[in-house]
DNA sequence: GTCATCGTTGCATCCGTATGCAACGGTCAA
DNA sequence: TTGACCGTTGCATACGGATGCAACGATGAC
């Protein structure tokens, strides 16, 4: 690498759009309105504007437009549980997807080691044009409601009690009925529940649905936890505790990443055979799942559909200042592997996605 | 929920420096001054104007700050690879270490689906004040040179061949000979190598630095070849297809999700013992890595000193145009564990960051 | 030939903050 | 008492594009 090379940081005053017009012989004006769509303007002069831009690399600068039309088109991304491998998967999807609509992703991390309220305000200050919320964690309503506050707003796979904001999730309760359901079918009796973070709606509509839909099925709940959060460790551990007390023959866990972390303890610690002597089930589908090791009978989120309805409802937020608030549940699917049924034909790698179901309150 | 809610998006124009000032009797130039710290003002008007912000709830609009500095305080991250999972971790990192820096993270994705062109003209057209590559696929050398045009920029965990960008890497070279080492250590003699993307630099760098070095030990290299990308399926059938031919008693896989992969081809369909049949080593030290049934030995990334680095040389870049291009490698350290010692003590799980080798050209 | 109309262009101004410069008041030394 | 000097404040303008409005030329109808 030759020695004295410099940085790129001395900035070379790029060229503007006066530059331009001068240099053209045109106003200011006309090379704006080159660049706008539907704008008036002859197509001769918009074509020459275009091809001089070309040729000198003028661009017109985004900032100073974002400031004129009072539009960022920036979305920001709200985010916490990028270790769970469910979410980095449906965040590339969006910000793909958004980006197709015209909006650029700002991602904002709230964890541990930042500062939420920081976050919400910068959230603010850059004037995004919307917000996207996947965050099983700490914002509390009225916060979120502050920083959302005259902009597009979408919660994706969570919803706050207080409601008044657009949600777009998975049908959280179908997809724990038909676990329940298959775990009848294939002839458990004696039940188990292991959740992620107890105050989440994922949870809780999960664990709800589930410990009723046994009931109604005459099968018996041997335990009911929390396992603190959505990882494999807390599924480890959570499995360890929840056999040292009792032995069930089937455990549904909230999420797959859980449910992975409990076969290991189930398997290499407690000596289990799944599904021979205990069948396990999780929820979401991630690709990890599909790993001969774990084959993982799941019900799945359909991504692509949450994706494709969050950027929907916030194009239209974006259109119509009074669009309504709406709340979306979209239909998953059962997808049975070994670890509930063992005669499964191996090495499936299923990836359909199934059709929705929504409803506008 | 309530019916009749509307989303946020009628947007109440938010009260500016000048409303503020006129409801105080100042000059907009003070409430100006007040927000910029180390300007020309008493600290009694700063407080009075401060604590005015607060009850009417004024904030600097961020977007007129950046046109009239030329600063936007946003540093692009450049993402590629998001479902290895070793990417998440560093993203998660690097975006909270930039946001403590005082930059705001701004996503941009390039995967099959996305045009990469228009993502760097993106790049430019918002005015980020630094770019984070982290991104070992498809960005073109001069792409890259004419999207980092005079702004701050580094490559992380790749070298392109031009240089001329400032990179922080870990130490490949060292990574893939002390992986060797290890295999001879442990008795192996007949070694293979499975690699991700072929032309990157990681994937160049660790191959032929094992290769070497298993020559200078005096040890076969059965077979080396490239499992098309990085990815667990890929470490799973380039397993197959390495073991189809010949029988290696130890493998080095470019990354620990390919190796992941392979572990459970050899395991399942091959019906080997790891690690006393066949010896398996990574690249990483994925958290995934440390789970019971892979268990798998690996040369860690020092992932807190890559970022710190990172953000380091962003820093430095803003504050001096002229800052020189730097070429950083990290060392990483060696995790021994079952994938290829059996008598390891099991469920160690090691969170140490080692020290760093710098090398500035 | 005259005038209304339409499409195109330029002019002027605005978006909200930052900042150089001048103005102003007060302090202190001569 | 006067003048130099410093800290503080306001004024004016710049940042780069967007856009309402007026001006202009061309066209067509009467």
């Amino acid at each position: 690498m030759s020695g004295a090379e410099t940085a790129g940081t001395k900035r070379t005053k790029p060229i503007t759009a006066r530059d331009l017009a001068r240099l053209m012989g045109v106003s200011q004006s006309a090379v704006s309105r080159a660049f706008t769509p539907g704008s008036s303007i002859s197509p001769e002069l918009r074509q020459r504007i275009l091809r001089a831009s070309q040729e000198l690399d003028y661009q017109p600068n985004a900032i100073a437009s974002m400031l004129s039309t009072r539009r960022s088109n920036i979305a920001g991304i709200v985010v916490s549980e990028l270790h769970n491998p469910f979410y980095p998967t449906l965040i590339e999807k969006l910000s793909r997807s958004l980006q197709q609509a015209g909006l650029q992703s700002l991602m904002f991390n709230i964890t541990r080691g930042s500062n939420v309220e920081e976050q919400l305000v910068a959230l603010r200050k850059y004037n995004v044009d919307a917000v996207v919320v996947i965050s099983a964690t700490v914002v509390s309503g009225p916060s979120l409601r502050w920083a959302t506050e005259g902009r597009a707003a979408v919660l994706v796979n969570r919803a706050i009690p207080e409601g008044g904001i657009t949600t777009v999730t998975c049908n959280n309760v179908e997809g724990a009925r038909t676990i329940a359901n298959h775990f009848h079918e294939i002839g458990r009796h004696r039940v188990a529940y292991i959740g992620g973070l107890p105050h989440t709606s994922t949870n809780t509509e999960r664990q709800g649905a589930f410990i009723q839909r046994i009931a109604e099925l005459g099968m018996v709940l041997t335990h009911s936890m929390s396992a603190g959060e959505y990882s494999f460790e807390a599924g480890y551990h959570g499995a360890l505790e929840l056999i040292a007390k009792n032995r069930p023959d089937a455990i549904f866990f909230a999420n797959d990443i859980l449910a992975m972390g409990g076969m290991e303890a189930l398997r290499e610690v407690a000596g289990l055979r799944i599904p021979e002597d205990i069948a396990v089930a999780g929820f979401d589908d991630i690709s990890m799942g599909h790993w001969p090791r774990f084959s993982l009978t799941t019900y799945s989120q359909p991504v692509d559909q949450l994706v494709a309805t969050t950027v929907d409802q916030i194009t239209r937020q974006l259109a119509n200042p009074d669009h309504p608030v709406t709340t979306t549940q979209l239909s998953g699917e059962l997808f049975v592997r070994h670890s509930t049924v063992a005669e499964t034909p191996p090495e499936k790698v299923p990836r359909t996605h199934p059709q929705a179901t929504k409803t506008v309150s």
